[in-house]
DNA sequence: AAATTTGGTTTATAATATAAATCGGTTTAA
DNA sequence: TTAAACCGATTTATATTATAAACCAAATTT
């Protein structure tokens, strides 16, 4: 049985890649709303997706405010693929 | 999104479940040839399943040789299948 | 200008997965 | 026989992970 890449296998930072394979861009307010996680637990997260490569992290402003936005990478769509791949051997998919 | 059963979700747990799904019935050193596991960890995910209501376990002999013989629940088969739905919410598929 | 809110990071803690050590019994080989 | 190796499995110790709590700097509100 093939693994399941333990990055991707985590709640939380399935559902934001999950998010961002399907938008060009979103930002650390949306993706904390949309995964109704804490700010700290997503702020980790996000951390260990873009160390790995699978997110590009650009922190800029809108007026006075912060703003964090994440895109999703070649790399991490290539791991996402492969994972949901891996993971069609475990819930046998018709 | 969703909420992803924790008990299911972990590769091990998920293995082994989603063999359980397939067959009548699997013995112990089956199960840990099948997902390449050690014998400790498999022990302690087969309790898990097992005080959750999701697995069956019953010991029995073969001559004089133990025998430890898992069988899915109907706990456990809905468990999973609500499990594969919500998976479905992250993985996209058509 | 104090209090609150916003956007986020750091750090402490709780939960989890995993392997190592161990156990009761069996078979094998001396 | 009996000691060594083996088998099926459990227990326990350790490493890893996820998560929330505490915190911070800047902005906004009162």
């Amino acid at each position: 049985m093939k693994e399941l890449n333990p990055l991707l296998h985590s709640q939380l930072r399935l559902a934001v890649i999950s998010i961002l394979m399907n938008v060009e861009e979103a930002d650390f307010v949306y993706l904390r709303e949309k995964t109704d996680s804490t700010s700290g637990n997503l702020s980790v997260q996000l951390d260990k997706l873009s160390s790995a490569g699978y997110i590009a992290v650009e922190k800029g402003f809108v007026g006075k405010k912060t703003r964090t936005v994440c895109k999703i990478t070649e790399q991490g769509r290539k791991a996402f693929e492969e994972y949901v791949d891996a993971l069609k051997q475990y819930i046998n998919l018709k």
